[in-house]
DNA sequence: CTGTTTCGTTGATATTTATCAACGGATAAA
DNA sequence: TTTATCCGTTGATAAATATCAACGAAACAG
């Protein structure tokens, strides 16, 4: 059932995972299903915990003044869900966490998170590798924000997420493109054409 | 001398940091000055440093196709300089980081920068604070980048960094923000009238 | 089956932002 | 000093994108 984040273990590092290691794992992280709808983390919430999804989908945003939502992340399997800062800080959560799809998770505290790294090598290389991809991923996309208009951003999101555009409406795309429904609508015609 | 390094650990860290490890510390990093204008790193090479700055200030940027600079960070004293990606993969960049002032910068490699934290908890607590920090802050960068216009951007940018607004000119800051500097020389205007 | 919601599209229009060109002041270099 | 470069501003105009409104198709819930 939780093979899937033991292959995700075993790529991301190069020591080999015991079967005792395995097993010290599972006794630590819980399996909680979210429904399609259900709140991971609420706005005003602490994150006491970062979710692995084993399957599902899900997705981060803020909402403002004005009652728009803002896609601010979106997460299929082998993602993890989770606010940095609220977890870190131990401060309210200014973002939402939803299920998009019926989401299985595997969750953890930052406590055990803690004492898996300490215990478990390959554990701990998993971590610091899911931390430089992140950065490394998140540079790309301020880049992407502040240099490219509308439709590179989308031909590049297209281009490296071809798996998100199959499981999320092109509304929540285009909001996490920072543009409208409207715009992407017409940009996706263009890029129709050209091809 | 690199005392600005010293209390920049100490702050970052809870365990002291001793007498023994400090000269560890600075035998192993070098000081360099960077010249106004010197490159860092160029686009095309691969980052073999990371560097803090102990005075001075730089910028990191891409260049598009057009020939334009788009500034993706920008630094003071008491900020790292280098690019996450090329020095983790071992990839040519596709940044330029150079000195807009004359800048002290403390170089460390990755292999010093793995022993040094191995060797020092305090190093390392520091070294984890950094990315911690580091992440916090872009994932708020990218919020703002979609989810604000050019106006909310720079009120922000403003009341957070107002340090960088002394040091680096507009047309830097626009940049920086995603917009032309004409669209923030007209922000700037309105939000003067305002206030 | 039937009403309801979600989703994507399109057109008309408004707003935001970029582009182009020009200017004056400041600063640095010769 | 003179000259050149950098910097910020402004106006006129163009382009990109958002907003508002309406529609039909598909998916879903009762």
């Amino acid at each position: 059932m939780c093979e899937r984040f033991r292959n995700y273990i075993t790529r991301l590092s190069t020591t080999p995972l015991s079967e005792e290691q395995w097993k010290q794992i599972t006794a630590t992280m819980r399996l909680k299903l979210f429904r399609k709808k259900q709140y991971f983390l609420q706005e005003g919430d602490i994150c006491k915990y970062f979710g692995f999804i084993v399957n599902g989908a899900m997705r981060q945003y803020s909402v403002d003044d004005k009652g728009a939502e803002h896609i601010i992340r979106l997460a299929l399997e082998d993602w993890w869900v989770g606010d940095r800062e609220s977890w870190t800080m131990l401060t309210p959560s200014i973002y939402n966490i939803d299920a998009w799809e019926n989401t299985e998770v595997l969750l953890i505290t930052k406590a055990d998170l803690v004492l898996l790294s300490r215990a478990i090598p390959a554990f701990d290389e998993m971590v610091r590798a899911i931390v430089e991809n992140y950065t490394i991923a998140i540079q790309k996309r301020v880049n992407a924000a502040i240099s490219m208009p509308a439709d590179r951003r989308y031909a590049d999101f297209a281009c490296n997420h071809p798996d998100f555009l199959q499981r999320f409406p092109q509304h929540i795309i285009a909001s996490y493109l920072g543009i409208t429904k409207e715009t992407l609508s017409r940009v996706r015609k263009q890029s129709l054409k050209q091809s």
